[in-house]
RNA sequence: GCCGAGGUGGCGAAAUGGUAGACGCGAAGGACUUAAAAUCCUUUGGGAUUACCUCCCGUGCGGGUUCAAUUCCCGCCCUCGGCACCA
């Protein structure tokens, strides 16, 4: 070995013996145990590798080095998901296909990860924008669309004018597009939807989105998010006629107590509803108004200050528990896509109070509060009580409570067949099509009378056309590439949808579909792919899906805590239910990595130039420093910011565990205070792995170092045990230590994990503290075996110790075996 | 507004009822060197005292439980992240 560090050489060498050797590829047919370690596959950007990948890389690489070395199978994968805007957006500017720019990106991403060391097994590499994946994303659309689960419908959709595209409420970030941060409109388009509502309660023996939260070992605070954004809420569904028409309004409320004020009943403007309760007095207005939010941003909409707006539709409702007549209002605080898109108002809710102001509708009071003061306010209209209280003016319902009365009210409306307990989510069916060019395009054609027909299996896959102009007009591009419109193709379709009778004889196959789908779908099942990469048959097979299923440890930013991981989830259910999956959750176990700030404590950022880019990084101080910085960096769930000086700190300590291998390596029996630091940090290194706790087990793995430093020659077996434990960490010093100074033959990778002897943990002398009433007053240096009565009457003698306790009396002593020896005194 | 995470030296952080500040950075001093770098050694929360023994204060703030609280309980403040007119 070499008197100093060459990281670059030594990286080098033990990366080229990995790849070229293929040791880290998982078998589909070993008898060990298996263990699926996933990353979050990246998107390739043009960027390249930022600092904050490899955070994550190094984690799933350190458990995916050290279940091997305790005997596991390990599936440890990379990929790419390579469809998406920034692609298509730089092929606009420049003209380049976002093809090859993508595989541009790959080839960088490729060598920038290769060069860090990571075990991934190569072999399963897959890339969502190649058609032998994505014929497979073409293939689940198929599957969803053949069991109902894909549905084609009109309905108001998020659009943004600046991307030329729908978007899923998922994408939409305060009334802005989640990519280009421009303002989000609303249309009314016929779009492709995928049926995820379907998905939330169990059904079956399919857990659902809900339920299955249950069964994961996730961070608390994204099963929090995931249960907030499906939004269960439980109430009641009210009827109300309208007076002089043959019609009723359905109205959803969690505040059946509150019914016997409800004064008025407000409608969502886009509400088919509107136009048929309008009279004729009322039509201006109404249309003025309805014309006015349509054309409103969604940021306008969300405005929280501002006034109350709306317009009355001249109708009126009867109130189902008083009888009174209520008049009909719309204003756009209420959401079409809630509930049925009405709701009945009245004063104890903040917003009806503000609208039923403005106009000047009329409020009753139906609950009161325990405070008088408060009570005298409410009475009199002055403020809003919006909380639960007592029932008043309910008839023979007052003097209950909220909850009382939501219970009893609801019986009591429901014989009389006005209403009926009712469930309701947030969560919206999940829209699909995209009227971009760079995703899987949707497997569906469509005849001269625009009725779609799904396309055989035996048509996919849909490849992407090249002849296509990528300029966004808010039509697809692909809608005028002639290629993918090829006559014989369709001539070809046309007639196996004719032959199966799905197409009647008279129609024609004009077009194909031409949107493509949300990235999101591609990588909604890759984590099944990678089970079974090459399948040419289908997506994944049975078996080995079975095989290697599901996803042990899941690691990727807390980002994705609604988008990414619910619709995983959502496909996941999808199969389960109809046989494919025996397990119907992919990710039995997931953490999220912090985010890495730039040394300023900001967000890294071109535009700010604190980017840290990995690559010089691993040239100036070598990929083992790298990782290990950032697993030393803090907790590797919290964000952290960058430093140099840090980067230099570890690289430091590589360094001199380099310097500890350059010493004489004997054969010779270590002596007992370094086998005590050797097992305590074999120990501690063990559990902090599990706890994936990693700055903790460096930090032990320091103080080995240092103590190792401080020794003229250095037992073999103590260098071995520390290398093994390292090694998941430092990979390649470890291999070139274990190769050189050690002189071992084979790959330190597929070593057996070290055992930890506890009898060098027990020390033969311990240190008491020492205090009175509670302060450390001294210190009892004592054998580990002395009784409770020598440590307190020995630990009072000391000096110090005995000054606290003069003059007082003892009342209480306290012992804590090995720890503390303590007196109360007063 | 609601939900979540967090607040400890000059800095990144340890310690989840038992000696607060492990480990690392930075800083100061020393050894080696013609010198520097590298390396090695020592010191390093604040204050009093300098007898270097000891005492007081100290984990966002205010209370509480306990012999003992960064840790448990109650009430606040601040920072960051997510959601947000969901009836």
């Amino acid at each position: 070995m070499k008197e100093t560090y060459n990281h670059t050489e030594i990286e080098a060498k033990w990366q080229k013996v990995w790849l070229d050797g293929k040791i880290f590829r998982a078998p589909d047919d070993s008898a060990k145990k298996k263990y699926y370690v996933l990353d979050m596959f990246p998107y390739p950007s043009s960027a390249g590798l930022h600092v904050g990948h490899p955070l994550g890389y190094t984690a799933t690489d350190i458990m995916s080095r050290y279940l091997r070395m305790n005997g596991y199978n390990v599936l440890h994968p990379m990929g790419w998901d390579a469809f998406g805007l920034p692609a298509e957006n730089y092929a606009i500017k420049t003209k380049v296909h976002p093809e090859k720019s993508t595989l541009a990106s790959i080839t960088t991403f490729t060598r920038q990860i290769q060069s860090l060391g990571f075990s991934y097994d190569w072999d399963r590499e897959v890339t969502t924008c190649l058609p032998d994946y994505y014929r497979w994303t073409q293939w689940f659309f198929s599957f969803l669309y053949k069991n109902g689960l894909a549905y084609r419908r009109k309905a108001p959709v998020n659009w943004c004018n600046s991307c030329n595209t729908v978007l899923a409420n998922e994408q939409v970030e305060n009334g802005k597009c989640e990519r280009c941060k421009k303002d989000v409109i609303q249309k009314d388009l016929e779009q492709w939807f995928f049926r995820i509502t379907d998905f939330i309660e169990d059904s079956g023996n399919t857990n659902g989105l809900l339920s299955g939260l249950d069964t994961i070992d996730w961070p608390e605070s994204t099963k929090i998010s995931q249960r907030n954004w499906i939004g269960k809420s439980e109430g009641a569904e009210v009827d109300f006629e309208i007076e002089g028409l043959d019609e009723k309004i359905s109205v959803y409320t969690t505040r059946l107590d509150t019914i016997f004020s409800g004064t008025f009943l407000v409608v969502a403007p886009e509400s088919p509803l509107v136009m048929r309760i309008t009279t004729t007095d009322q039509k201006k207005d109404v249309e003025e108004y309805v014309k006015k939010t349509a054309l409103k941003t969604e940021l306008e909409r969300l405005e929280l200050e501002k006034e109350k707006t709306g317009a009355f539709t001249g109708s009126y409702a009867l109130n189902p528990a008083t009888g009174a007549k209520m008049p009909i209002w719309i204003s756009d605080f209420v959401l079409a896509g809630y509930g049925s898109g009405a709701v009945f108002a009245d004063a104890h809710d903040e917003r009806d109070f503000e609208m039923a102001k403005k106009f000047g509708i009329p409020l009753k009071i139906s609950l009161r509060p325990e405070n008088d003061e408060l009570w005298e306010k409410v009475k009199n209209l002055e403020v809003c009580y919006p909380d639960e209280g007592t029932l008043v003016n309910s008839g023979e319902f007052d003097g209950l409570t909220s909850a009382e009365a939501r219970t009893k009210l609801c019986d009591w409306l429901g014989k009389k067949g006005m209403a009926r307990p009712k469930v309701n989510y947030k969560l919206r069916d999940w829209l699909v099509s995209r009227q971009r060019y760079w995703g899987a395009p949707i497997p569906v054609v469509y005849d001269d009378d625009n009725n779609h027909y799904l396309l055989p299996d035996d048509e996919l896959p849909v490849l992407l056309p090249h002849d296509v102009d990528f300029i966004p007009t808010g039509e697809s591009p692909l809608r005028k590439s002639v290629s993918f419109h090829n006559p014989e193709d369709m001539k070809r379709i046309e007639e196996k949808l004719k032959s199966s009778g799905e197409m009647p004889k008279e129609r024609h196959l004009t077009r194909r579909e031409s949107d493509t789908m949300d990235t999101f779908v591609c990588s909604s099942w890759y984590m099944l792919r990678f089970m079974d990469p090459k399948n040419p048959a289908a997506f994944a097979s049975k078996e080995l899906m079975k095989k290697w299923g599901p996803v042990d440890l899941y690691v990727g930013g807390a980002e994705h805590t609604v988008l990414h991981l619910l619709y995983a989830r959502f496909f996941t259910k999808a199969l389960h239910r109809y046989g494919y999956l025996p397990y119907d959750e992919p990710f039995a176990k997931l953490r999220h990595q912090g985010m890495i700030l730039a040394e300023d404590g900001q967000k890294m950022s071109k535009s700010l130039g604190n980017v840290i880019n990995p690559d010089e990084v691993v040239e100036k101080y070598g990929a083992d420093t790298l990782r290990c910085y950032e697993m030393f960096m803090g907790p590797f769930d919290q964000k952290k910011a960058w430093s140099m000086g840090g980067v230099e700190g570890v690289r430091k300590f590589l360094d001199r565990t380099y310097r500890v291998s350059l010493k004489p390596i004997v054969a010779e029996k270590p002596g007992d205070d370094i086998l005590a630091v050797l097992h305590k940090t074999v120990k501690m290194v063990k559990e902090h792995i599990e706890e994936l706790r990693f700055n903790t087990a460096l930090s032990q793995m320091m103080i080995l170092t240092n103590e190792l430093t401080k020794l003229e020659k250095v037992p073999h077996s103590v260098l071995e045990t520390f290398m093994l434990i390292l090694s998941p960490f430092s990979p390649h010093l470890a291999e070139e230590i274990w190769n050189g100074a050690l002189g071992h033959k084979d790959s330190i990778a597929f070593e057996s994990w070290p055992e930890y002897d506890p009898k060098y943990l027990i020390e033969d002398e311990v240190t008491y503290a020492v205090q009175v009433n509670g302060k450390l007053r001294g210190e009892l240096i004592i054998g580990r075996d002395a009784e409770k009565e020598e440590v307190l009457s020995r630990a009072k003698e000391l000096e110090n110790v005995k000054r606290h306790l003069e003059g007082k009396t003892i009342v209480k002593e306290v012992f804590v075996p090995g720890k503390i020896a303590g007196y109360v005194v007063k």
